[in-house]
DNA sequence: GCCAACGTTGGC
DNA sequence: GCCAACGTTGGC
């Protein structure tokens, strides 16, 4: 069982937006370093579900509901991309915000915070239980 | 809206 | 292979 964290923005994607639609394929990642992120995903891991920009605050739980990652549909001429799917575990009793994962000594060095452009990232265990306490959410 | 960080592209 | 130019992301 592994633990990641991505990043998106509710304008484009939002939380509401996926818990609606129950499953979603999580596509358009176009960066090396996310990409290896998803290609270490496998069925059952947990996900943290960030709303970046206007939110900034980790708002769900999702799960990755492929067995793997497969190839990215949107880019049917350049085999580079994957991506997984994602289904909806469980939304956050309270959203976690950024500045208060920045308070957490735990957490300054999590990815989220050291390096604000990468949108797929791992956590480790302690760190993906610390953001739930946060959130005041049992898995 | 600005700007820092950072990844990519292309000229040499 | 280096590096300047440029584009994008995301926090503030």
């Amino acid at each position: 069982m592994k633990y990641w964290l991505v990043k998106q923005e509710p304008e484009a994607y939002s939380w509401d937006t996926f818990v609606q639609e129950g499953e979603t394929l999580w596509t358009g990642v176009r960066n090396y370093q996310a990409r290896n992120n998803l290609q270490e995903m496998s069925y059952g891991d947990f996900v943290l579900f960030y709303h970046s920009q206007s939110d900034k605050a980790v708002v769900g739980i999702a799960q990755v509901s492929s067995e793997q990652a497969i190839p990215d549909p949107t880019s049917p001429n350049d085999t580079r991309w994957v991506c997984v799917k994602l289904s909806p575990y469980k939304t956050l009793s309270k959203p976690v915000t950024l500045a208060q994962i920045k308070a957490q000594p735990e957490l300054t060095n999590i990815a989220l915070v050291r390096q604000a452009r990468l949108s797929v990232m791992p956590l480790t265990e302690q760190e993906f239980q610390i953001i739930l306490q946060l959130g005041e959410t049992m898995l």
